[in-house]
DNA sequence: AAAATATATCGTAATATTGCAATGAAACAA
DNA sequence: TTGTTTCATTGCAATATTACGATATATTTT
């Protein structure tokens, strides 16, 4: 029904559809260390729905979790990042400057 | 709780996060006639998904509908898209090249 | 005026998402 | 070993989303 670009631009997007995710991802990028008990206090969200949040993200490769003793270390997957970027910004970038047609 | 530019960035992404809605955009991207008929068929859901669709995407300001008798004529609204390009680009170029912290 | 066409809206069923308390599991400390 | 800390998972209630048939509305045609 829909082409697999079409569903790949749309499962990214979705997981940026969450203001939560978005804090998460930008807290992420912000900080150097990234431990994810860090998290639940930053963004003033429970613990489990944080876990939540973060194993969306790990599914599709935005980030990538490294168990450091008790603590576990997210961060962004930079490979996938860039990937997914090249994606999104085609899809946002297909407009030619023109009249708009009606 | 999310900062108002988190808020904003989730709603834009939140509307792409649906594969109907990627395909209609893309559509009226690829066509210079936009007809909301039109759309019904070529993406293959019934008419009042599709004019559901193309309201959430008209309620963040990303298309506009002109009447043209008995037909609306849907189109990008180039202006807000270009708004709304400048948002998430900030979001997604947020990333400096450098190695993954774990 | 009546019929036809194109779209929007309503109502609703099915499904998905979100948030969290309770609990489990793994590593460390005493 | 026992307790502590950190994170993941489970279960569940509340809410949101999606799709579409039925219907309403508005415009054009006959």
């Amino acid at each position: 029904m829909y082409s697999n670009q079409q569903k790949e631009i749309a499962l990214f997007a979705k997981v940026f559809g969450h203001p939560a995710r978005v804090a998460i991802l930008q807290q992420l990028f912000k900080m150097d260390t990234c431990y994810c008990g860090d998290l639940s206090e930053e963004i003033g969200l429970a613990q489990p729905t944080i876990s939540q949040h973060l194993k969306e993200l790990k599914n599709l490769g935005l980030i990538k979790g490294t168990v450091e003793g008790v603590k576990v270390c997210y961060c962004i997957d930079n490979e996938n990042w860039s990937k997914m970027k090249v994606l999104l910004h085609k899809f946002l970038d297909q407009d030619i400057p023109k009249a708009d047609c009606c």
